[in-house]
DNA sequence: CTTCTTTTCCTACACATGTAGGAAAGCAAG
DNA sequence: CTTGCTTTCCTACATGTGTAGGAAAAGAAG
C-alpha cells in the first residue's frame, strides 16, 4: 500500500506531514534551508508523489493545495522494514544496539527507552 | 569515503562479508534462496561493486574472486545515518522507539539492551 | 483590455538500478 | 586438436530519481 517515497521525496513529504495541506510555494518555503532545489523541482517531486498515489491535489484558486494522501506511519513502517531487511537481515536487536551504541542520545530519551525496553521484559 | 550501495548490492555484500572472498558462482548460490536472480545479473552487480570501489578482483585460474574493500561497519554506518535524516530527521530516539515498539525483541535483547542504555546513562 | 507575475503542463536529460543477453575467451574432455 | 562448458566482456534497455527549462494559462495591476 504505501508507495516507495525516494530521498527527495521524504523531504517533501515531511514537510506535508508536519504542515499540513499546503501550496507548491508554502512547500518550497519549509523546505529545510541549504537544499539547493529551484521551485520548479519541487513541483517535479510534488507531482510525481501525485501520481504514486502519495497526495492528492485540489485546486484552490490560483494554486494547488497538496495533502497527503498516506499517513506518515505508513512510509516509516514500510521504510524501516526495509532499511532493517536490507541492512540488519531482519536483526531488530542488532539495528537498535547500533543506534543505540553510536548516537548521542539525551538523558530523557535514554529514560524513556528504559521505561520502554522495562515494559516490554514485564509483558514476557 | 563508503560508497553509496543499493539495494541488490547489500544482498551480494552481505554474502562477501560474511564468506569471505569469494568467486560469482560461489555468492550466487550462497544468496538467499527464492531471490530470482541469473547468475549473469549477479555478475553485474559484482561488476558494478568492483567500478564503485566496494570490491576487489583478483584472477584466480578461471575465475575472478571478489574480496571487500571496504568493511562492513562502514556501510552499515553510513546507511544508517542516511536513513536517520531521511525518515527520522536526524532524531535518533524517535528511531529507536519505533523499532523497540515495533519488533518482538528476545529477552536476552532486551536485557542487553537494557545494560547498554545504563551504562550511557551512568557515564552522562 | 494589455501587461506582468505566478503557477501549471509538458518535456528533457543524465545517472542509478534491476535485469539480463550475445560474443568471446579459456580450460576440460575426448 | 576439436567440441563444449564456464566465466568474462561488452552492450542493452526500462524504470526511478535528481534536476530543471520553455510554453501556456490564469489572475493581479494598471
Amino acid at each position: 500500500m504505501a508507495p516507495r517515497i525516494s530521498s527527495a521525496e521524504w523531504d517533501v513529504m515531511s514537510v506535508i506531514w508536519s504542515q499540513g495541506p499546503v501550496t507548491a510555494t508554502e512547500v518550497f518555503a519549509a523546505l529545510p534551508p541549504g537544499h539547493g532545489w529551484k521551485l520548479k523541482t519541487v513541483n517535479t517531486f510534488l507531482a510525481r508523489l501525485v501520481e504514486k498515489g502519495a497526495l492528492k491535489v485540489d485546486r484552490k484558486e490560483r494554486a494547488f493545495v497538496y495533502t497527503a494522501r498516506v499517513p506518515r506511519e505508513k512510509c516509516v513502517q514500510s521504510e524501516g522494514e526495509s532499511f532493517l531487511q536490507r541492512v540488519f537481515r531482519g536483526a531488530t536487536g542488532d539495528l537498535v544496539k547500533h543506534f543505540c551504541a553510536q548516537a548521542d542520545l539525551t538523558a530523557a530519551e535514554i529514560e524513556e527507552l528504559l521505561q520502554l525496553l522495562k515494559s516490554k521484559r514485564r509483558r514476557k
